[in-house]
DNA sequence: AGAGATACCTGGGAGC
DNA sequence: TGCTCCCAGGTATCTC
């Protein structure tokens, strides 16, 4: 599923590949993902060109010639390709857009979480509206163990959820805050407002490697522009205690524990994790 | 304001 | 085999 360090990489291929093409045709196969794609027909793109590609959390933002911008985010199961035609429709592409070269952009999500749309861009932020109110990014500067220290006092919820909230930092979901807690040693049920200083730092530390190691990862399986699809890649590999049911503490070998935080399963080691 | 629950959606797996 | 049920996930929206 397509995380933060999934997005930046179909941005960073993206960004190579879309600015300078234009778009001739949309055609919308599937009426709906999280909002409706039929006003993409009436947006009136054709001619206009593809500027730039940049990243937002797990935000895509394509901008348009015109000053406007194509928003897009993967949900669960969204898909980009790039492809020649003639080749034949998949069940779950809702959307393609035919560019000046002949090649078309085409959206695929199977679960119907992601978004699509036609959006403005404000002047003071530079960014879509629809962006406002998203938190730090977790790769800047600006998200350190002070930031987290600070923004967690009196917060009463569980700091997995809380680092999961992307009004404080962007583009951490289950799996990476999963991961990010263990290598920092902090247990998933701790409350948000009664971290140690130490442990922000530790939090910000773990958090930033593990999305850069993914970033990393996952970039090699980009190997051209035929194919930017938002697959694990190989950082799936290097799970150490998501979605290890049943299974043991790669370190000290005791029994994964599961509970339920926010509606979503929360993986841990009760000895390593406290 | 913050926290928790719920809806959205589909495919895959478990259980009967 | 085929049916039902549950689960996975991010985000918006609702309620308390």
């Amino acid at each position: 599923m397509p995380e933060l360090p999934e997005a930046e990489n179909i941005g960073r291929a993206l960004s190579k590949f879309l600015p300078g093409r234009s778009v001739c045709r949309v055609e919308v196969f599937s009426p709906a993902m999280r909002e409706p794609l039929t006003p993409l027909l009436t947006a009136r793109l054709e001619g206009l060109t593809i500027t730039d590609v940049r990243r937002r959390g797990r935000y895509l933002v394509c901008g348009l010639s015109d000053g406007r911008a194509f928003l897009m985010h993967f949900g669960m199961s969204g898909v980009v390709r790039v492809e020649p035609p003639g080749t034949p429709k998949r069940k779950h592409e809702h959307l393609f857009i035919h560019l000046s070269d002949g090649m078309i952009f085409k959206f695929e999500c199977t679960r119907r979480f992601s978004l699509f749309k036609v959006c403005s861009i404000d002047r003071a932020t530079g960014w879509p509206p629809e962006l406002a109110g998203l938190g730090v990014e977790p790769l800047d500067a600006m998200f350190d163990g002070e930031f987290l220290w600070k923004a967690s006092r009196r917060r009463s919820g569980c700091v997995k959820n809380f680092i999961m909230d992307n009004s404080v930092v962007v583009g951490i979901g289950n799996i990476y805050a999963t991961e990010t807690l263990f290598a920092a040693g902090i247990s998933p049920e701790r409350v948000a407002g009664a971290l140690t200083r130490p442990e922000c730092d530790r939090l910000v530390r773990e958090a930033k490697r593990i999305l850069l190691r993914s970033i990393e990862m996952g970039g090699s399986t980009i190997s051209d522009f035929l194919n930017v699809d938002g697959s694990e890649g190989k950082f799936a590999r290097e799970l150490l205690i998501y979605g290890k049911r049943g299974g043991v503490c790669p370190v000290c070998g005791s029994a994964i524990k599961i509970v339920r935080l926010g509606g979503r399963s929360s993986f841990y080691c009760p000895k390593c994790q406290k």
